[in-house]
DNA sequence: GCACTGACTCTACAGCCGTTGACCGACACC
DNA sequence: GGTGTCGGTCAACGGCTGTAGAGTCAGTGC
């Protein structure tokens, strides 16, 4: 079966996105030069300019995440909404978000990013704790989550590596629990 | 007062290990320059490299701090340690701290000093806790206030900038207390 | 006072990086 | 079946970086 030339041009970018991804996720954005990217797809690094016009547009492309779902209701259901955040119900997170995660303590676009997106789902939250203190409890949750996603996903924390994901779960349930109820 | 050719030598020392704290803690790594550094000392970028030998011989003198605290005793002092842990205390976390978190995540030598400090942190605390599941309640208790660290000094998370550091301690309590009784 | 040590600077090098423009060859269109 | 279009490559440039070596000059010891 033969390619057309539209579907081929699709195909090598989404293959480069997929490296980079990788890359960005692995190494992080100052770590990771163009040249690697175009040699883990196979592809010579003037081809990644021309399809993604500069590094920084190609970062932008490669954490480029579906958007969140929306809020859940009930306190039981935002427990599991956090715990989901983790990927603890799916297969871990996602590679966009690894890379974001992984450059935002040193690109300052990634950073403005991961504010963006923390700041949203703080909100999120906040709409649905019941408290004066909302929006700090739901930072605090959106903190704690981070620091575990860093600590387990890129740090590779030893005692939170070989964890089945329930028994995480099933730790952390009650320490969600004791930041919503006022 | 004129100083001695042994005192000048060591007040510029400190001096670009200072510069070179605050640059590494504002930009990690791999941002921040020796030229950088050196011209935030008043220095020339070689007598950088006549002081520490490399870049990252000087990042390992930066960002080495002093041994952390014996273990608290009892659950009551533990919560009161891991909340000085944020610098809640104290002013806020040294720059030390500072330069190797912002690191950790991209530099492969400063991710390494990060696992090693926060499992001997976890070890610590897992000793001072009274469950089967020591270990992992130990290292989410570190990975938690990791995480509310880096919200708060490095992301600059808005929800947790105006907040005094009595209410912080005050939300974040019972959340610890919660990992620690099974 | 004079040689000398040592803190400090100047200049330069080599390598890697992002990025560019010219080029090539296969597919699409008429 | 020629021609133009376009995905892809090649070679190179300019800038920045870590780093090295020679040189400078003030303080030190005799």
């Amino acid at each position: 079966m033969t390619l057309s030339r539209a579907e081929r041009r699709q195909r090598t970018e989404q293959r480069i996105l997929q490296s980079a991804r990788m890359l960005f996720a692995e190494r992080g954005f100052e770590r990771t030069t163009i040249r690697a990217v175009a040699a883990a797809a196979g592809v010579d690094p003037a081809l990644v300019m021309q399809h993604f016009g500069s590094k920084d547009d190609l970062f932008r492309r490669a954490v480029q995440a579906a958007p969140p779902p929306e809020r859940p209701g009930g306190p039981e259901e935002l427990v599991e909404y956090l715990l989901d955040t983790l990927g603890l119900k799916m297969g871990g997170l996602s590679q966009q978000s690894l890379a974001m995660m992984r450059s935002m303590l040193t690109h300052p676009e990634a950073a403005e990013s991961a504010r963006a997106a923390l700041g949203a789902q703080i909100e999120r939250l906040a709409s649905a704790i019941d408290a004066p203190d909302a929006r700090l409890r739901a930072a605090l949750l959106t903190t704690i989550m981070l620091g575990v996603a860093v600590g387990h996903q890129l740090l590779d924390i030893e005692d939170l590596h070989d964890v089945p994901q329930q028994e995480l779960a099933r730790v952390l349930r009650p320490v969600l629990h004791s930041l919503l109820s006022s």
